[in-house]
DNA sequence: TAGTTTCGCTACGGAAGCGTAGCGTAGTCT
DNA sequence: AGACTACGCTACGCTTCCGTAGCGAAACTA
């Protein structure tokens, strides 16, 4: 459809992206200016309106670029499935700078109804793969029958947010295993 | 110390810690300027400078305005210590402004040490009613001797956060009261 | 190599917000 | 009543950011 496209917009334009990321990372959405994205990546303002809109089209490609769907571990038991996705999870909100970013867009989807939309996005591709983890624990009876995955994957992945978002304390391995062991227990799973 | 103060400073006082309250809601912390907290409470943007060094000075205040302990429920079991708090909690996390208010004062601390230590201060408070009430539970055998407070408190309060930040799902006394049982029966309490 | 496209740069006009000064009015205290 | 204080209002200079126009240089395509 498209066919080829100029390599000096791919150039720019992940220039762009990659220092939109920083900033955003570093200053949050609101001082994420066009003036500053040009000044700090070195791409004339008048490139950043040639390829985007609006300050809130460009953070919201920025933040799109990010979205990566965790892929299925698939380790034979649900408790090896869990322990790799709540390790990744733990990872991303404890270094670099995904976790600021994922704080800044709950805070974003408040509000505005585009991000609002990206952030339902990202939340639904990253829950499916924990969903059907859980699905698949259901179906090897390594928890109850009718059980909820919903459910299940607040109460996983709900105490990661917490403790890094507000009670300011260390996410690592180790708590996340005892998470998953809890709730594990919790549905009276075999610890 | 301070005697008396004026009748008229004390009125707008409260009158721009309200609107600057109703504007942090509506649109957010950086759109929360001392202009438009001027022109949507009727004082003078004079009026504003009289009191306040500057935007996040009064904006740190009104955060600051609405931190509220809450009181031990103190029922008698655990059980119901859990539900009184939880069910706060979920009240707070699905009608009115605070949630909102919340998730910016999160996203705010991530970059500024000012808003930081405010965050820090209004969990701690928040988190030590949580803590005394598990302690009691501990020392009354209804958790396990030498049980973590602060993880419990996690295992609590995470998936009400999540559900409602992330999930997008409803946060009720219906869900705060399946969290609670999920818990206790991970910590292998009497259901 | 010749034509096309993107780029960087400069220069704008306009909007929004900041923070202050000066002044007359109205409310408060004694 | 009289002194005092906070208030509202207007006006101002300053800064930052917006979004666009015009142009020559550089990079890409065929």
């Amino acid at each position: 459809m498209t066919g080829r496209t100029d390599p000096r917009v791919l150039r720019s334009r992940a220039t762009l992206l990659n220092t939109t990321l920083r900033l955003l990372a570093e200053r949050g959405i609101a001082a994420t200016t066009i003036e500053a994205i040009a000044e700090q990546s070195g791409v004339a303002k008048t490139t950043i309106y040639r390829q985007w809109d609006s300050q809130p089209a460009l953070v919201l490609d920025a933040f799109g670029s990010i979205l990566q769907t965790p892929s299925d571990p698939d380790t034979g038991s649900l408790h090896g499935d869990l322990m790799e996705l709540l390790t990744g999870l733990a990872r991303s909100l404890s270094t670099g700078p995904a976790a600021g970013l994922m704080f800044a867009l709950i805070d974003a989807a408040e509000r505005d109804p585009a991000f609002a939309a990206l952030h339902r996005r990202e939340a639904d591709t990253r829950h499916s793969v924990i969903v059907a983890v859980i699905r698949r624990g259901i179906a090897r009876g390594e928890l109850p029958a009718g059980t909820d995955p919903a459910e299940v994957l607040d109460m996983l992945a709900g105490p990661l947010f917490h403790r890094r978002a507000i009670s300011g304390a260390v996410v690592d391995v180790a708590y996340a295993e005892s998470v998953v062991n809890r709730v594990l227990a919790a549905y009276g799973a075999a610890g």
